[in-house]
DNA sequence: AAATGATGTTAGTGCTTACTTACTCTAGCA
DNA sequence: TGCTAGAGTAAGTAAGCACTAACATCATTT
């Protein structure tokens, strides 16, 4: 029987131990060998799932995307302060983040071997917490009056910007040192210097 | 007789062609043959000049250091009105960046093989331009009152990683892509929310 | 009880890689 | 003119890689 449970777990966990491993040395690191040890199971096996190392990596790829960070949170927010709302995206973001910061970080390193598939996920990820944060802004600025009128598009970047880099310094570079960053100060901090900014 | 002009030339376009390679495909996928072909000689003569890869591969870090980027500029842009000076060290920075984009890249994907060099190199460069704006920021909320009471170290971080993540998404990983983000119109916008998030 | 599907074990193939050996060529300097 | 430093050419080695072939084991299903 295809598929049988069995089956589809053996896969699953070398789907599993391939991300990380890819993660950690990369592809051409990565040896199908001990992919396949880190998975639990014979070499072969690793074949007999994925006809090439390659093929896994791309089901691998295909098989982790990411979830919709922001987008159908967007009517929920509107309720809510705007220091509240910027606090709760800033917390979504870094939260999608680190679920997802081995996929990341071969897309990162990875991305010459196909550039296209990086770029489509990384555009449904980070594009689609854009529109929803530009659209925000945007709202904010013309019924309401709120905000002075910058642009929404980089202003969002702006915003999202600090934070992917904290992230990409201290979670993807330096994870295992120790910094003396706390993360609570780090995104009120950073709030409270965009409210100020972008206020009327 | 060592050192000689040719000799040092050779060894030159090595190091040239490896910190080129070894970023666009990685330390295991940039091959000696073809290191040795794009600096245009003999593989033999990469292992005559560095006995090993990983030889050849330590030098091409140690070799294309940072420059400092803001140490010394700090008197020079205390003379500057405030808008100028954070779009001055913008400017400096992304710069500095852009110089070395090939060596981050290759920091960021291949930081596994040498995690504490990789760390040096990374203090010496963005641990000293914190630094020194951390400071810029401390001098304009003590005796000139003139910012409000952020914390000047958050600051600092928040106001570089902006133009950090811009450089990783926009050069690192979507050169070639022709993404409409006008990078003067970026600064501005970027320095202008800044200016207003810290003013007093 | 027999068949089947999923995995294991072992031994291998052909290819590529970093690196070596042995020898030749050439330009510049003593 | 001859020596030498630096580079080339050609052939090869040992190891590691992705991937395969042949056969055995074992649980589940029928």
């Amino acid at each position: 029987m295809r598929n049988s449970v069995k089956a589809s777990a053996t896969r699953k966990k070398l789907l599993d131990a391939g991300l990380k491993l890819i993660s950690k040395r990369g592809y051409l690191g990565a040896t199908t060998k001990d992919i396949a040890k880190k998975a639990g199971v014979a070499e072969l096996t690793l074949f007999r799932h994925f006809s090439s190392k390659e093929l896994l990596f791309q089901e691998i790829i295909n098989s982790y995307t990411f979830l919709p960070a922001l987008k159908g949170l967007l009517p929920e927010i509107k309720e809510l302060e705007y220091r509240e709302a910027l606090l709760m995206i800033a917390d979504k973001f870094l939260s999608r983040l680190y679920e997802r910061r081995d996929l990341i970080r071969i897309m990162q390193s990875e991305m010459h071997l196909y550039p296209s598939k990086v770029k489509d996920i990384y555009q449904d990820f980070i594009g689609g917490v854009y529109q929803t944060l530009a659209s925000y802004f945007r709202e904010l600025q013309g019924s309401r009056g709120m905000l002075r009128d910058f642009d929404p598009e980089y202003g969002a970047r702006a915003f999202l910007g600090m934070f992917f880099s904290y992230f990409s310094v201290h979670e993807l570079m330096f994870r295992k040192d120790a910094m003396p960053l706390e993360e609570g100060k780090l995104k009120t901090e950073y709030v409270d210097i965009f409210i100020k900014g972008t206020m009327r």
